[in-house]
RNA sequence: GGAGGUGUAGCUCAGUUGGAAGAGCAGCUGACUCUUAAUCAGCGGGUCGGGGGUUCGAGCCCCUCCACCUCUACCA
């Protein structure tokens, strides 16, 4: 087996992934055989360190002692003396390995390490001539060999496949990556700060469930043994939490993985993270209020203001969001009557302006085209887009002065759905008429648990939902989700 | 699922019309006691994604398979 290393695998026959042998790797082993006979354990244990490496930087007095941890990133090699870069979870610092210090063995023993290995060190903190905070070593240790080299250290990591296999390279090699991590690690964060303030308690409800409800996607199945029957992974909370209502939790979110069978794209991953809040007694005009302050705070305490997306494409945040309604915004692309139009001269109208549509599609259905391909995209600045068809939306509240419509709102933000909420639907009666009409003549798929949950009185509520991988991509300007998900779906490399 | 693009050294990338596979970084050897992409001298390193074909000759042309990217389809 030559060269696999992590990057392609080799083509027809897809070969499990496993160590190649090569150059850089022998050469390695070959230091690691002889560290360990200069009595450097390769893989060892604690190591006890002054603290990170950042902490060390914001301590710094001259010649205080410390004892240091971090990778080997850059070694440049002076003859008699050595300075490297080390690196840890929290900064880089440098250190100052002399021959003097240290002594004749140590000192050969180190130029044995490469970059890439972990190691500890123990001496003194100085300033170089250069100006820069350094430890001058008068002592280290091995704390794990690296067989393999780190990509190069200018470029970083370009291949996306091996960025997003090998996500560990990808977070070694490029700080924006890390830092767009870190930056996603404080939204959630805060985020969760954010509703345990409003006295929102965060719940866990069923991943895997008998039955898929609260949204319309293909769920995973799964095979439960020990039932000897089948089961699907959830494809939304939502029933779940709606019953928690009827049990007395008012203010409930849930912030966790969804799975939905669907096809990848940059915009798609099987897996996100959806966070899904209840309120009893509002609706959804209280939601609106809810992820506007959500959306405001987590872009202040994160990026530090409302400008958000970088900065080819900034996007403002800065309150009060518009607000249109659907029919309005149709109204608005394809003419003031078109409502009024024949459902030929509709979808003539709608063809004309590029759209290929199926002749099999209600005017509803030719309507909702037009909303997703020619609207939806357009809307780059905060939009709460109002009032869908009611047909669209089964488990939402009817407009009071308009049964036609639902009382809802999507947040569209940068051309993308980033919220829908609703006014819910808790008339159990009229929830069980919805059901019907979507599922048809498949009586079995009724979620009757649900609705006997619902017929014991679920308070008016609003709730929410909010695909937090998208919420991520607007706020940083990523284009493509699989940036913004630590390990996102890839096709298998791996023969089966 | 469909269309297009991409795949060359550990990493980042060149490679002309089909005519002897290259550079930088990394690695190895040597020099060097304040470097910052250290510097200087020298040396190795390739299944050109896999398989098949055309050709005197293929990294380059054809077929096929694999992966990634983009668009598209599915997706409230």
């Amino acid at each position: 087996m030559l060269h696999v290393a992590g990057r392609r695998m080799r083509g027809g026959t897809r070969g499990v992934m496993e160590p190649s042998s090569n150059e850089y790797r022998e050469q390695r082993l070959e230091n690691m055989k002889k560290l360990a006979e200069a009595g450097q354990a390769p893989f060892g244990r604690v190591f006890e360190r002054s603290g990170r490496l950042a902490e060390i930087r914001a301590g710094f007095e001259e010649n205080k002692r410390v004892r240091a941890a971090g990778r080997l990133i850059t070694i440049r090699d002076m003859g008699k003396s050595v300075f490297a870069d080390l690196r840890d979870g929290s900064d880089r610092f440098q250190i100052y390995v002399g021959k003097k210090d240290i002594g004749d063995a140590a000192f050969a023993a180190f130029k044995l390490l490469d970059a890439g290995d972990h190691i500890g060190v123990e001496g003194s903190l100085f300033t170089t001539r250069t100006g820069e905070a350094t430890v001058r070593a008068d002592s280290w240790v091995l704390l794990a060999k690296a067989l393999r080299p780190l990509p190069e250290k200018w470029h970083g990591l370009q291949d996306t496949e091996q960025r997003y296999r090998q996500r560990y390279l990808d977070l070694v090699a490029n700080p924006e990556t890390r830092a767009f991590f870190d930056l996603r690690i404080r939204a959630i964060r805060e985020i969760r700060e954010f509703l345990h303030a409003r006295g929102f308690s965060e719940v866990e409800t069923p991943m895997i469930q008998a039955q898929a409800g609260g949204a319309a996607a293909q769920p995973f199945t799964t095979r439960y043994h020990a039932l000897n029957r089948d089961m699907v992974l959830r494809i939304a909370p939502e029933l779940y939490l709606k019953r928690l209502l009827v049990g007395g939790f008012d203010k409930v979110f849930e912030l966790n993985r969804n799975f939905r069978n669907e096809g990848l794209s940059k915009t798609h991953n099987p897996e996100f993270t959806m966070l899904e809040i209840y309120e009893a007694y509002t609706d959804v005009r209280g939601m609106k209020t809810l992820v506007q302050d959500m959306i405001l705070h987590v872009a202040r305490a994160v990026l530090g203001g409302l400008t958000v997306g970088g900065e080819e494409q900034p996007i403002d945040l800065t309150p009060p969001w518009r607000e249109a309604t659907y029919a309005d915004l149709i109204r608005e692309r394809m003419g003031q009557d078109w409502f009024e139009l024949t459902p030929d001269a509709a979808r003539r109208k709608a063809e004309a302006a590029g759209l290929s549509l199926d002749p099999a599609w209600p005017p509803l259905l030719v309507t909702h085209e037009v909303y997703e391909k020619l609207i939806e995209k357009t809307l780059i600045a905060p939009t709460f887009v109002t009032r869908f068809p009611a047909e669209l939306i089964p488990l939402a509240k009817r407009c009071e002065d308009d049964p036609a419509f639902v009382d809802v709102f999507e947040l569209v933000v940068r051309g993308q759905e980033v919220a829908p909420a609703y006014t819910e639907q808790n008339d159990p009666l009229e929830q069980r008429r919805q059901f019907e009409i979507q599922v048809g003549d498949d009586a079995e798929k009724l979620d009757e648990d649900f609705l006997l949950a619902l017929e014991h009185g679920m308070p008016p509520a609003g709730g929410m939902g909010v695909g937090i991988d998208r919420l991520m991509m607007i706020l940083m300007g990523r284009d493509s989700i699989r940036d913004a998900i630590l390990f996102p779906q890839l096709k298998s490399a791996r023969v089966p």
